[in-house]
DNA sequence: CTACTTTGTTGGAGCGCTCCAATCCTGGTC
DNA sequence: GACCAGGATTGGAGCGCTCCAACAAAGTAG
């Protein structure tokens, strides 16, 4: 297991270790016949460079650290897609971490990847303190995805969650929706943005807003729906804004199980079009973020900064669009 | 951005350059007056070690290198929480990485985590031709989670495919099923064994199998119950043993949209358990894989060999589960 | 034919750390 | 008070690489 170095390619060879050095970093300043013998010993050897070494002699790396919250929500692929495709186009990898949520482990998690010492660092969906943060940013670029920070030195991306709920709010009340529910996503990232848009919204067309406190799982949407049911009885609304995907899943279920149908009875949107609401079983209408595309703007964002392009923050703030399934429809009935 | 070295904090703490060495690797064999005025002066830096140059000096590095084929799907994240928790309890971080299930992207990531020097290397169901692996594994200590190999350098972790589609069909014929259908994975990782499995069982219980061809999706999974309808008109199977979790929700979309009910006229069960089966607007009843222990007993083996501890290879099969939920029932009806 | 570029190549220093042999202290012992 | 064992501490070499100044070789111009 002891891999050859460039000593050894060099020696095999017949040429400097400087040599070989600048034949693996593609130098132009290499005559093709040189260039030639060390690829061939290289090859012969299986040679491949330390990366260790090497951004430790160079003092630069070129890999950024990427912490994901959560690995088990696929929402965060889809990120990490559009961040892979930029850094690679623009000469980066990724290395990849998680903290499953737990701000201790997060913080450690943090830790590790700046211990590597990455051109750059991209938090998605961090749940550590504001503070962890700021400590982080003075020793790396950073730039944050669905989290909003008032740093200069970090860059941030999100999406418009007050539009995408207005969104939401819009198409039932172009369906002819008027008892619009809210469930909320109580403290969960962007659960603010969400609540404060179907508020606006609702008060843009002139109709009484409702929320329901909940949190970001389906259980927590069934029980919020339970909840209403057992508070209104009978006059119950007929459309509701749910929390994310996960929890408008939760609350169909409910609903179902109270015998109401979706979307006779209620028609129920979602938010993040997870891949779980494209399934034609679930078919749920609901809120997409342009995922890639803001995987896509960190790798930028971060890049920019690496490269020293920039210094001021930029905070970019995406669109969200509807894609409407199945789970919403005009109004059946009128309690 | 320019970091303290140790050269800055043992001029700081007023001691030599190797005992703050010392300190950072927690050796007892330092006096606690000098211990304390390096953290302090350390903590007062804003210190904390550069883990290239450790390793690079050490010739040993303490994480671990993982590719995970996808992730997209949330089937790899509860394997990498078991990899996470076992290679922590034991000294060791998780360095992330993903190819995608392309086996050319697999290649590089696989090529760029070797070039971390990592102390081992767990592929999880990587999609590389087995040469790659084989290359891979003269570098470091590798292990294959959801995959199988014939080398002795390379431990293995799977599921036991056969004994998991046995389990289902045990389930349905011991609720009176008769004529039961597997929807198969195709060229898909591990769909072969399900596939024997479910013919061994299907013999085991003196009936007739029929297995259609698809793939791991959902929407292959709803394209074969549609081709099974137009081909068995109203001599439709009582059962169906999907090739996994997605196959089975297409399955069960289509079986509805053709106006059947589920598990009254047919039932279903999948395979993996995955967060989406345990939603209760879809309560799946399908096969478990054990995946934390499986990334567990990764993890184990991978440090066994890293330590020299072994170095026969190891090929853990671990026994499923059936998991009873809301898509199976006794049949109804006599077609 | 000498002086000056240009192009290709090289040795050496050094990145931040670990490891080892050598050194420096203590306190205990006779 | 000299001696020693043992622990605590240190300088130096070196990990595999990059970078730079220096240099050799081959043109190019005067």
């Amino acid at each position: 297991m002891d891999r050859p170095t460039m000593e050894d390619v060099a020696a095999r060879a017949g040429v400097s270790r400087a040599l070989v050095s600048l034949v693996m970093r593609g130098s132009p300043k290499v005559s093709e016949h040189r260039r030639a013998a060390v690829l061939r010993a290289a090859d012969e050897l299986g040679y491949a460079p330390h990366a260790m070494a090497r951004s430790l002699a160079s003092r630069t790396s070129h890999f950024l650290g990427v912490m994901v919250s959560d690995l088990h929500n696929a929402f965060w692929a889809e990120i990490v897609d559009g961040l892979d495709a930029c850094a690679r186009d623009l000469g980066f990898e990724l290395v990849i971490n998680t903290g499953g949520r737990r701000p201790a482990r997060e913080r450690q998690a943090l830790a590790s990847l700046l211990s590597f010492r990455p051109a750059g660092i991209a938090l998605l969906g961090p749940v550590v303190p504001a503070t962890a943060i700021a400590g982080a940013a003075m020793q790396a670029p950073l730039v944050l995805v669905s989290r909003s920070s008032r740093l200069s030195s970090v860059d941030t991306v999100n999406d418009n969650g007050q539009t995408g709920s207005g969104l939401a709010v819009d198409h039932l009340v172009s369906l002819g929706h008027k008892d619009i529910v809210h469930i909320d996503g109580g403290g969960g990232s962007q659960a603010a943005p969400r609540r404060t848009g179907y508020l606006a919204a609702m008060r843009r067309h002139g109709l009484a807003p409702s929320v329901v406190g909940s949190e970001y799982t389906d259980t927590a949407g069934a029980k919020a729906v339970r909840e209403l049911l057992d508070a209104r009885g009978h006059h119950l609304p007929t459309a509701i804004v749910a929390a994310n995907d996960f929890n408008a899943i939760g609350a169909i279920s409910a609903l179902e199980e109270a015998g109401l149908r979706v979307p006779a009875d209620v028609s129920v949107v979602g938010y993040d079009n997870t891949s779980l609401a494209a399934l034609r079983h679930v078919s749920l209408t609901t809120v997409d973020q342009p995922r890639t595309e803001m995987g896509r703007l960190a790798a930028e964002a971060l890049i920019q900064r690496v490269r020293g392009e920039r210094t001021d923050p930029v905070r970019h703030l995406l669109r969200p669009s509807l894609v409407v399934r199945a789970t919403t429809g005009p109004p059946l009935r009128n309690f």
